[in-house]
DNA sequence: TGTCGCAGTTAGTCACGGAG
DNA sequence: CTCCGTGACTAACTGCGACA
């Protein structure tokens, strides 16, 4: 379970390690945890049921190409409990490199907005666990990116004109994906949430919209189109 | 070349942590 | 205490590649 985790999307993107694979590679005993993924061979691989040539390769290429994710994925691939993709990009704002994130103490920790006593102890439980800390030297010395000293500032592109809005995504939209979608909204200053509340501006309904319709409606939160989610974030 | 199964993708739901 | 949003889980759908 732990090393689907890793590999999903959000974490490291690894493709093409799915259920099925991860399965018959802890049964064979080709790897014990996430670190050991970094030391399969193309043989080890092409042993395995459904899987030849092509796909051994591509999977190769694509746990290579891993190595390259940026600190957030990689703290929220550790899968500490509670740290999910938000709160690991939080963290990797105040700790812009592993070694410096393992060493947080507790009460630093719980001064940081968004992270309170559970998540905080839940972190140091985490760093705690020997196997937990070997896992990350082997990840080390497979060459992974455990962020650099200087913070890499995301550049402010353009004007924030959708700075403090909050957005809640319904349905599906037509021109763009939701990741898109919340890529645009991010970049205009704006913010992307699950839930819809009062706090929320604006909820975009797409087509086949969710219960998160019914809930704005009740709330009398401003529900748009795409069109006019457009409009509103200067899209022509 | 067709079939089948795996994996990727997207979205909905809800419990629970954080904050005031 | 209440409210909000994140994290975690689930389901449905789609597309790709192995295999014969």
């Amino acid at each position: 379970g732990r090393i689907g985790h890793f590999a999903s999307r959000d974490a490291m993107d690894i493709e093409g390690l799915g259920p099925a694979v991860i399965d018959q590679l802890v049964e064979k005993d080709l790897i014990k945890d996430i670190s050991d993924l970094y030391f399969l061979k193309r043989d080890d691989l092409i042993s395995l049921e459904r899987m030849a040539e092509k796909s051994a390769d591509n999977l190769l290429k694509a746990i290579e190409e891993s190595k390259k994710k940026s600190l957030a994925n990689l703290i929220y691939g550790l899968e500490i409990r509670y740290v999910g993709v938000h709160t690991s990009e939080v963290i990797t704002r105040y700790y812009p490199t592993l070694d410096k994130f393992k060493k947080a103490n507790l009460e630093e920790l719980i001064e940081i907005n968004e992270i309170g006593p559970k998540i905080a102890e839940s972190i140091i439980l985490f760093f705690k666990e020997k196997e937990n800390l070997a896992i990350i030297e082997r990840l080390r010395r497979a060459g992974l990116n455990f962020g650099q000293e200087e913070e890499i500032r995301r550049k402010e592109k353009g004007t924030q004109i959708l700075a403090g809005k909050q957005f809640v995504l319904t349905g599906t939209l037509k021109d763009f994906t939701r990741a898109q979608a919340k890529e645009i909204i991010s970049e205009l200053g704006g913010r992307v949430t699950g839930s819809v509340s009062k706090s929320t501006d604006y909820v975009v309904a797409g087509e086949d919209p969710g219960s998160k319709y019914q809930k704005a409606q009740k709330l009398s939160v401003l529900i748009i189109n795409e069109e006019e989610f457009k409009k509103i974030a200067g899209i022509a």
